[in-house]
RNA sequence: GCUCCCUUCGUCUAUCGGUUAGGACGCCAGGUUUUCAACCUGGAAAGAGGGGUUCGAUUCCCCUAGGGAGUGCCA
């Protein structure tokens, strides 16, 4: 069987590195295993649901690297949710409810006041139809609850109230469905909340593996009960842990700062946020990875861990600074042409070693291009000396250290004193990049303009 | 409040009862590079607390504390 998955984002902001992190989980377990990956846009939240989220969240999957095969909308998929309904309210596991979210809340408040666990008491199912009717007639819409299989004295009985899966990242998870109350399937205004859309869309695009955080594992449980109900074999399930900031807290849609698109437009590679995104809180290291195949061979769902994971946005550049240091002339060649820097691989390999991100190679280039020399009066006529020692023809990698050669003989300075009033000069800065491979690039033209 | 999960260097983590508690990132020092970065070598750095079980506990059990998640007519 093909491997399905599928990273069903609710189109209600933008995505951030908490969300990348099931987003690439489930890329990266689909590429191993030659699988395919399903982008669905759970929309059924019509309130907040946007085309403008949606299409950005298409966008930052896409810079990430996130290539889908299939992309579906909840929304356009009614039909079937509809089918599904009239399944379960055929099958008596769908019971109208007519308490407002207010009594809901007071009901929750008392009960949590008596230490007793908020769950929905079910009062609704002993409803007839009369009551039902009257009900109906003060103007009251009716919510409609799954009747999860689980009160040993309810018509729908089943042995164990506990639901048990082999969790892909986990182990083996049971949630006790007795400690949570039957959830609502369809609100009053006759719209669906997401869980049973998702169910009915995971039988019928054929998801083999439902992979996502871990704050889903409790409504696995009810899930699982809502897959058998509707004749289904629930898939492999698989729950990572959840990223959180250094101060503890879950990851929000609030924090822009770490959304996907200020991350790309601060031009981090999208790498090194993948590799942040994936490999923090597994037992691997946090490797910078310049590529997405070498993350597909090293990423393994088994290492993810089951406590929640602190993760340092401080270390995306350090994390960025080693991808780019190994990044090749080819990778980046689009975007140096497209900021000017005109050096080509040369320039690249010279520089490449001190940027932390790409596009600090543009501000590398006025080195090349248009350097303020520096010149301490006090180096002035070692300067003039070294100017009558430039080597004939053109400039090579080998140009400068047949320069400094001749320099020495020439004069009594040694180490940093022979060495740095020339950078200085060159490049109008204390550090850089190698002379020697600078020095080609800068050329006899400029160099002489600057040394005078 | 109720349910579930978790707790080892600063951070992410390894350890199938006996280890000098290992690695990665970061940090510090040295080396190397005639700068910086890179690179190499070395170093500092950890079992939440309390009870058990055991010859022996970081590892198994219980309690406490702390953290995460769920507990929605959100997803």
């Amino acid at each position: 069987m093909t491997v399905r998955v599928r990273f069903a984002p609710s189109p209600t902001g933008n995505i951030h590195i908490g969300n990348a992190r099931p987003a690439l989980i489930n890329w990266l377990f689909a590429l191993q295993n030659k699988g395919e990956f399903v982008l669905r846009f759970d929309d059924t939240d019509k309130e907040r649901s946007k085309q403008e989220y949606a299409d950005g969240i298409a966008r930052d999957l896409d810079w990430l690297g996130i290539k889908p095969h299939i992309v579906e909308r909840q929304s356009d998929r009614a039909e079937q949710h509809q089918a599904a309904t009239q399944n379960l309210k055929d099958a008596g596991l769908l019971y109208p409810c007519y308490e407002t979210p207010d009594q809901l809340d007071r009901q929750r408040k008392r009960l949590a006041a008596r230490g007793k666990p908020p769950i929905y008491d079910r009062s609704a199912l002993r409803l007839d139809d009369e009551q039902r009717k009257e009900l109906e007639s003060e103007g009251l819409k009716p919510h409609w609850r799954f009747l999860l299989p689980n009160y040993k004295d309810d018509p729908f009985v089943t042995e164990r109230t506990e639901v048990k899966w082999q969790d892909e990242i986990r182990g083996e998870q049971t949630v006790d469905l007795a400690s949570m109350s039957d959830p609502v399937l369809i609100r009053a205004d006759g719209s669906w909340l997401y869980t049973l859309p998702s169910v009915v869309d995971d039988i019928d695009l054929g998801i083999t593996h439902i992979i996502r955080g871990d704050d889903h594992v409790t409504n696995t449980g009810a899930q699982i009960a809502i897959f058998r109900a509707l004749g289904a074999e629930p898939p492999t399930f698989g729950h990572h842990n959840l990223l959180t900031t250094e101060s503890g807290e879950g990851l929000s849609k609030r924090l822009g700062s770490l959304s996907i698109h200020t991350l790309a437009e601060d031009g981090y590679e999208a790498m090194a946020v993948a590799c942040l995104a994936v490999l923090t809180g597994t037992s691997g290291p946090v490797e910078a990875l310049a590529n997405m195949d070498a993350l597909v061979q090293t990423f393994d769902p088994k290492s993810v861990t089951k406590s929640s994971a602190k993760f340092d946005p401080s270390e995306l550049g350090s994390l960025n600074r080693r991808i780019v240091h190994q990044l090749d002339y080819s990778d980046v060649s689009d975007r140096l042409e497209a900021a000017g820097v005109s050096g080509g691989e040369d320039y690249w390999n010279a520089v490449r070693g001190n940027l932390e991100k790409v596009s600090d190679a543009s501000d590398l280039w006025q080195i090349v291009e248009n350097a303020s020399p520096v010149i301490n009066d006090e180096d002035r006529e070692f300067i003039d000396v070294a100017l009558r020692c430039i080597p004939e023809g053109e400039f090579t990698l080998e140009t400068w250290g047949e320069w400094i050669g001749k320099i020495k003989q020439e004069s009594d300075r040694k180490g940093k004193d022979l060495f740095m009033p020339l950078r200085k000069a060159l490049t109008g800065m204390e550090h850089g990049p190698e002379l020697d491979k600078m020095l080609p690039l800068i050329g006899r033209e400029r160099t002489l303009v600057r040394l005078s």
